[in-house]
DNA sequence: AATGAACTCAAGCAGCCGCTTGAGTTCATT
DNA sequence: AATGAACTCAAGCGGCTGCTTGAGTTCATT
């Protein structure tokens, strides 16, 4: 057992060099963008030297799509948790709120979980070639949502539920990328809550109510 | 006067280099952002040298700043006009048009108008330095959304209204950015209006109605 | 002790970056 | 015809870019 732990200590530094890497990758992707991100700052940020780069992922392009991978894999998957818990009797508050609910946690508690934010949010501007591999994931939280709204809104059609689908995560995108993110993050959790639930459900709602 | 018409030829030349830059400039801006815009791609999308830039603006930033200030005048002047026809009187329902109105203009007409939405949309989340000098305008159309809001929904305190107002923007900016933008584009202009008004005119509103 | 895999490192490559330079062209003014 | 301002151009500068290379270190295995 003892022996097992101590094995492969090269392997171990070898990873943490790893996730260094990628996660100085994320935040400055999450700070800059797509462009703007340089080799060596990604290693001056991670301690690490610029051949690591290559060794662990073969190119900066690389290292780049791992970590837009990895964020939107862990968006995804707090987004359908989120949504999980609702069913067919559930309100457009609840939907708002549970829509709503990974942004705000990323708000709060900052650092990697906000870059992940971030970061998916520039995606949904600046899409790169083959991040067509994870839409399904997007579609089965888009089905989720839709569900809940057909319920609620019976008097929509289903392409603008569709829409208002998307106006919703555009603006809680926005949210997380723009300068208004710095303010809200510095207000309490509540707060946020209360201010911003309120809006998401009303985009859902619409207004008036019904389509037209 | 026919004398005064061919009255320095070279310096009309010079003025089109000029434009040609801006237009080049701004078109790559609005598609890319401010970081992954070189100067010889501008310069060869204006016909022009890379010389061409240092005379007329100084520098590749300062021409960046040209056109990104040109953008903005462009928008806050077609957004101030847009807010100019409302009063206290007006619906919900016509604050969220006006507001949307520049932008579906933009999409309906592309090319450089949506070009100019693009780039605000971007400025809006990597602000350059010195955009100061333009918040004042900003603050007037803000001023003006405010007052239309506030006669609408005399229940909701004034922050809350602020936030619902940036959100509303945020969410225009965004639909401006990110790739539905472009299906929008491909839509009637009546049957973008019909689906976008409701959801922007339901986020002022907000669900359920008064501010909790 | 020898071997070899896993990993790191300094140095250097070609290529693009923003910007400058000095010579050249065009044209109204004199 | 001469002058000079406005403008364009090809060429080239140092600096930064992504990436490679070959030598070096660490460590489990034999």
């Amino acid at each position: 057992m003892v022996r097992a732990e101590k094995t492969d200590l090269r392997r171990e530094a070898g990873q943490r060099t790893r996730d260094g890497l990628l996660t100085a990758a994320l935040e400055l992707l999450a700070q800059r963008g797509q462009e703007g991100v340089t080799l060596r700052e990604i290693t001056d940020r991670a301690g690490a030297n610029v051949a690591a780069v290559s060794y662990h992922f073969g190119s900066l392009k690389a290292l780049r799509d791992s970590a837009i991978e990895h964020a939107l894999e862990r968006y995804l998957d707090a987004q359908i948790l989120a949504l999980d818990s609702l069913d067919s009797t559930s309100t457009l508050q609840e939907l708002a709120a549970a829509f709503a609910r990974p942004m705000m946690r990323a708000l709060a508690a900052g650092g990697q979980d906000l870059a992940v934010m971030r970061t998916v949010a520039r995606v949904g501007i600046d899409p790169p070639q083959g991040w067509e591999r994870l839409a399904g994931k997007f579609e089965q939280t888009r089905r989720d949502a839709l569900r809940v709204l057909s319920a609620n809104l019976p008097g929509v059609d289903e392409q603008e539920l569709i829409f208002r689908t998307r106006c919703a995560a555009g603006l809680l995108n926005w949210l997380a990328l723009a300068p208004i993110g710095a303010e809200l993050a510095a207000m309490p959790a509540e707060q946020i809550e209360r201010q911003l639930v309120p809006v998401v459900a009303g985009a859902f709602h619409g207004y008036p109510a019904v389509g037209r």
